[in-house]
DNA sequence: GCCAACGTTGGC
DNA sequence: GCCAACGTTGGC
């Protein structure tokens, strides 16, 4: 980060601040101010700046974002110095080639009466993309500024507009007006046909959901390439429209056909997969709900056809409508890539409270901590997150397993290469490798220190549970009979129970847990199944602390048999357990054919909510 | 290669 | 405005 930090005097000598704008994200255009106090700490709000200072010492007066009191003096004035600095940009231009311009707010500073407001704020999430003008249009109103026009790394410049320009039509690079890779022939046309389907339907005007259209022979060659489906998954090979996603029930414009292919019949891995390394699981789950079967092929649906891209180039692709007709659902991988480490649905994901114990949460300022570390609390980190690390195989042997996205789309490593060596400050403690006696521990590394790393040969997933010391292996039997494991092979994993390895609750938290919380059920070995445990007299724990939305989901539960750990009741350390071992990846194991009819047959009775969860798995294989 | 540090961005 | 935490970088 360029450090282009200009004195402060309004803070006293020595006090530097900067204003940094945001580049990428629904966020862009914003800006963030900091100080660094004459000690070199880095302050990043006034609350921040108050806790620094301390309380004698009153910021009422002082304006954190222009970095200058504010004396209760006639608006027009309060702000006059810093309203230059403001104009200064946050950082050098340093991989931005282009220059925003006018655009936005440059132009809002110049308003008058507008120096009060957070001017620079001018991207709020909430702006509404739409709007989209073409030049088709001629239109001024409404048009876009484009976060990252033709950025290679973000997929050529399929981004949602962020914030209205509201500089001088036309912009020649930063606005919406021109999308694609810039190289490709059809990215050098600069007129509409006038002929093709978009032309003659005057889809650009099609605006009001948020959507655009452009004319085929201008759409980008190589968005086209990447809007085609990989003709393998299970969106592509659905070769029916739903008939109740939202864009199957999406009205019929008079005259059109709708554009917008079926939620159920995208692919799978096309944009998310073959850039992000596989789908995001929340996209899957969205489009295919386990619960519902495909429905039949909608009666009032004509089939889909590819007659509005009327170019050789896809035509036999299943998605080419997609592409220039992007809606939220296709833009949201790219614009909110910060949510890939989330699955939504593990435990972890659902715990709403920090432990408050974990490095990570002493780090926080809420925790006392200095905010250096700044990573999400242990005990809410993604399981499946975890789990993509720890098995990458087994994830890559599920249709969209194979194509999770990558925990780090790294320029610096590849995912094959830093995917062994999952980091501590990554992984959720939920989930570690551990050996089982009379296993080979060839290489084996626990824990020590912090670093989880990929179980060998030979060794087995331990689930952790927060508040004890070392694992302690569920009852029941071992996977001695079992073929060697191999992660790459065979993932016949034995799932044990096992205290929290979170490197500094080692030693706090030992007299927090014991075996028998851990977990209450008599695991046993299912046949052809891959060694889980499973509890076939009770229902299986998930023991979390309780939640209200997570007992949205339970309702149905017999809550008789599940005493929680005193820890849960005080809404400390819901671990969850057994649950986690379907969730986490259970039924993605290979031979997942074999062995879940007979753990449904097994888990027959009193086993209704696994059943879902197992059904739910089912489907999405 | 690991991981602490922190710039950066999402979301409330 | 503020906080949470994601993603990247650089030191080791």
């Amino acid at each position: 980060m360029a450090e282009d930090w200009l004195d402060c005097p309004a803070l006293g000598p020595g006090w530097k601040r900067r204003e940094v704008l945001r580049k990428s994200g629904v966020t862009c255009g914003r800006s963030d101010t900091y100080y660094e106090s004459p000690t070199g700490d880095r302050i990043r709000s006034k609350v921040e700046l108050t806790r620094y200072l301390g309380p004698a010492c009153d910021l009422t007066l002082f304006d954190f974002k222009h970095g200058v009191l504010c004396y209760p003096a006639p608006k027009a004035h309060v702000l006059a110095v810093p309203s230059r600095k403001r104009k200064k940009p946050s950082r050098p231009v340093k991989s931005r080639q282009r220059q925003v311009g006018p655009c936005k707010g440059d132009v809002r500073k110049e308003a008058p009466g507008d120096e009060t407001k957070a001017d620079t704020d001018a991207a709020p999430a909430s702006f509404p993309a739409t709007g989209y003008s073409d030049e088709a249009n001629g239109g001024l109103a409404g048009t876009l500024v484009e976060a990252e026009v033709g950025s290679a790394d973000m997929g050529w410049g399929v981004h949602a507009p962020r914030a209205p320009c509201l500089g001088p039509w036309p912009h020649p690079t930063l606005c919406w007006q021109r999308v694609g890779c810039g190289e490709c022939t059809a990215c050098q046309v600069t007129e509409d046909c006038g002929a093709c389907s978009t032309c003659l339907l005057q889809l650009p005007h099609d605006v009001a959901s948020g959507l655009f259209c452009k004319c085929e022979q201008r759409r980008c060659l190589r968005i086209v390439e990447r809007s085609r489906g990989c003709g393998v998954c299970r969106g592509c090979q659905t070769r029916e429209d739903c008939g109740c996603c939202r864009v199957c029930l999406r009205p019929p414009r008079p005259g059109l056909r709708r554009q917008w292919r079926c939620v159920q019949r995208r692919c799978l891995r096309g944009r998310h997969g073959r850039r992000r390394g596989g789908c995001d699981p929340k996209i899957v789950a969205r489009r295919h709900p386990q619960t519902q079967p495909l429905p039949p092929p909608p009666l009032l649906q004509p089939p889909e056809s590819t007659e509005l891209h009327p170019r050789a180039l896809a035509p036999s692709s299943p998605a080419e409508l997609i592409y220039y007709c992007v809606d939220e659902d296709e833009l949201q991988p790219y614009t909110n890539r910060r949510q890939n480490r989330k699955c939504g649905s593990c435990a972890a994901c659902l715990r709403r409270t920090d432990c408050g114990r974990c490095d990570f949460c002493c780090d926080k300022p809420k925790f006392g901590g200095s905010n250096q570390k700044r990573q999400k609390c242990r005990w809410r980190q993604c399981l499946q997150f975890a789990m993509k690390r720890l098995l990458p195989s087994v994830w890559a042997g599920s249709e969209d397993g194979a194509e999770l996205p990558s925990p780090y789309h790294c320029r610096r490593k590849p995912v094959s290469a830093r995917r062994r060596q999952p980091g501590p400050t990554l992984e959720s403690p939920l989930v570690m490798p551990i050996a089982l006696p009379g296993r080979a521990q060839t290489s084996m590394k626990q824990e020590t220190g912090g670093s989880f790393v990929l179980p060998p040969p030979g060794t087995d997933l331990v689930f952790l549970r927060e508040g004890a010391s070392s694992p302690v292996p569920v009852p029941g039997p071992a996977l001695s009979t079992e073929a060697p494991l191999q992660e790459s092979q065979c993932p016949g994993l034995s799932w044990v129970v096992a205290p929290t390895q979170v490197k500094q609750e080692k030693v706090d938290a030992q007299e927090d847990w014991t075996p028998g919380t851990a977990i209450r059920i008599s695991p046993v070995l299912l046949p052809g199944c891959p060694s889980k445990a499973i509890n076939t007299g009770l229902r299986p724990v998930k023991q979390e602390p309780p939640d209200p939305e997570e007992d949205k989901g339970e309702e149905n539960r017999d809550d008789s048999a599940l005493d929680p750990a005193p820890e849960e009741e005080a809404g400390g350390a819901g671990t969850p357990v057994i649950t986690e071992i379907f969730s986490l990846g259970g039924t993605r194991f290979r031979d997942t054919a074999i062995w879940l009819p007979r753990l449904r047959k097994l888990l027959a009775v009193n086993e209704n909510e696994y059943f879902t969860e197992l059904q739910l798995k089912e489907e999405a294989l």
